[in-house]
DNA sequence: CCTAATGTCTCCTGTAACTGGAAGGTCAAG
DNA sequence: CTTGACCTTCCAGTTACAGGAGACATTAGG
């Protein structure tokens, strides 16, 4: 199948199939007489794989981790919890940060009257 | 002053200030003969209220925006309100999706035992 | 069989907001 | 006089692609 027919099926735009070969993440299997990237199924499920990933906010180097674990059947589960624990982390940290900017920012915007005088506490608290 | 002064005083690296100027958000008022930009405290006060709102999360063109309102003296508050307050809906947007990521990573975590064999509910889920 | 439309290729550029580094000029201290 | 800190410009890299140009391939319709 050619690389239009496996993004549509994997839920990624071509670019991005593209993209994804030409870092290594998941290459086209081989290439047509008239060079066109051939996609097999397999290459397909690594596609879709990566996608619910990204869906996931994992980084493309952890797709990569992950990818790599999914294809190994040796793997133990601890490898990919480690991965996912680490992510999760990261989350908690977004989190705090962004609730801790989101009551202050809250604050301000319930302070200011919104009016047509020139006096803003937001402005204020930043200059 | 020198930029390394100014950016000491303004809480920024060097860099960052150069980069203002660059594209403009906040200019050096002139050189000197050497070609040393020359920072004043009105250029000082204007890079420590960009580091503030880059703090709160607004971006460089909301930036600008908040800094010529900051330098308007006939503004209205409703302005700074209103891009507060579109701030503020993308950062409550933001913590909806990451809630969301949050809560079933976590549930995929807990669900992993994280031990030596390959069966790994979190792998099963994106594959 | 011809044509038009669509699909695919490579290569280049741009995004946001900087950061790092190289090569070179300037300035103050010892 | 030299060392070291500071300044300059320009270029490249970061993340994860998206947009577009120009050219070749394939396919559907008439």
């Amino acid at each position: 199948m050619n690389i239009g027919t496996a993004a549509k099926a994997a839920g990624l735009p071509v670019k991005t199939v593209r993209y994804y070969a030409d870092i290594g993440l998941v290459d086209a299997p081989d290439r047509s007489e008239t060079g066109y990237r051939r996609y097999d199924e397999a290459a397909v499920r690594k596609l879709a794989f990566v996608r619910r990933a990204r869906d996931f906010g994992f980084s493309i180097e952890e797709c990569r981790e992950l990818l790599s674990l999914y294809e190994d059947q040796s793997r133990s589960s601890s490898d990919v919890r480690r991965i996912a624990q680490a992510h999760l982390e990261e989350i908690e940290e977004k989190q705090r940060q962004l609730a801790a900017l989101h009551d202050e920012l809250a604050h301000l915007v319930k302070a200011c009257r919104g009016d047509d005088r020139p006096d803003c506490p937001i402005l204020e608290r930043l200059g």
